[in-house]
DNA sequence: AATGGCTTATGATAATTATCACACTATAAC
DNA sequence: GTTATAGTGTGATAATTATCATAAGCCATT
């Protein structure tokens, strides 16, 4: 309809400042040029632990889990990104070949550029460099503080804490549906399926929170903080 | 005795390669004139958990424990580190405060840089910037993964797998000198001190190593991989 | 040499967690 | 609609690990 439809969205897009905060306006617009949107729906594979790194992506939309494989039919969770807290930068600058596994757990967008692009840019631009360090630390301190979080809880704590992790950080809400199965929660915190499940159900029995298939409702959140931290 | 006494040994350090190749000679003398070497003997506080960041240091000889406290006297050993690969890149660059100690075990020395020096190089040289996010990357994929391997072992396994790592990485020598308690041990794989000692007895008796103290033989290394592995 | 504190050590017991077995439900594929 | 297949759920039991108690050894300080 207009004349000066703009080439792309990216000057507009709140990822920016994330990572292009220090990239010039028509640096930005090649960007937009050569970058690629992907989009996944619940459950696809967005990265696979073992291929070759070419690409540089970050989330626009959704949710997604890390995971790496331990063996036949065996993962472990590492951690859930959201937009904003992204992960395809773990390896990215070390390995040339992906350490983990990347998952949609809901309908996810992802924006792609050539990693070999992106390298570079950060070669020509210290600033831009530094935006991806900062991002880079800040992703992988939080995934070893939230991994040393975990360990030092036992079971009950460990899925109270999951629980809240879902209400708190990824939905904000008490009422939410979980985007993981029973069994994704037992990989993510190193426990037997039967036993996450065995301790939802006691939650349930004591009225701290009330489920209905995937669906959690939180209704005793002080209790269920109490046992996260406690118990 | 010569008049050719160089400034400074920064240029002929071997760590030289990990962050600064790209940095030109006369900013390596530069780096010399401020740099600052520190020494620690085993068991001294090197970085306390809370305190402001405003050094960039860097190992060069030694070894030391990278901890987190978790309440009075209830510490978690997050990793291990020797000359090399090094970690007060943690953190350095995602916030103002330390979140983790850093312990030297043996006799250690550091060398010491003004954080925002560093900071600024970083600003004006992208290489230097790409080096330091590389080393980074580095540094944080193995704790990641190192986390994993050990989360997903029993007990056993656990103490196994920490006795090959000190064996293989640390020392490259089936016999050596445990430079950590045995509290440490289990602060480390998130075990109980008892049990830790329960297992390294255990090994003993059943002829997989020797024990004089802090002194460990690896006897039978094939059986300890194997406990390491599946048990 | 004696004292106190910390580490190492071992045993008994309790608590936690895994394993196995089985059933039911939902969902996707045919 | 039927049939696999995966997920959810529960119980019984076994295995693993923590806790508590106690003691000996070591080291630093007095």
């Amino acid at each position: 309809m207009s004349f000066n439809q703009p080439k792309c969205s990216c000057e507009q897009c709140q990822l920016k400042n994330l990572f292009f905060s220090h990239i010039s306006v028509d640096e930005l617009f090649d960007i937009c040029d050569i970058k690629e949107e992907r989009t996944y729906t619940k459950g696809q594979l967005i990265i696979t632990e073992g291929d070759k790194i070419e690409d540089f992506l970050y989330m626009k939309e959704g949710l997604v889990k890390l995971s790496k494989s331990s063996g036949e039919h065996k993962d472990q969770i590492i951690s859930f990104s959201k937009p904003f807290d992204f992960v395809s930068l773990l390896s990215v600058f070390s390995s040339e070949v992906h350490m983990y596994s990347v998952t949609a757990l809901e309908n996810t967008t992802v924006c792609v550029l050539d990693l070999n692009v992106v390298k570079n840019k950060a070669r020509q631009n210290a600033m831009f460099a530094m935006d991806l360090m900062t991002q880079i630390s800040q992703v992988t301190d939080k995934i070893i503080i939230e991994n040393l979080v975990i360990r030092r809880k036992q079971l009950k704590g460990r899925v109270a804490h999951v629980l809240l992790y879902f209400a708190n950080y990824i939905y904000e809400k008490d009422e939410f549906e979980l985007p993981i199965s029973r069994r994704e929660i037992a990989e993510y915190i190193g426990m037997t399926t039967e036993n996450v499940i065995r301790t939802l159900s006691e939650f349930r029995k004591d009225n701290i929170i009330k489920i209905f298939g995937k669906d959690i409702l939180i209704v005793d959140k002080k209790r269920l903080e109490s046992i996260s931290e406690f118990g």
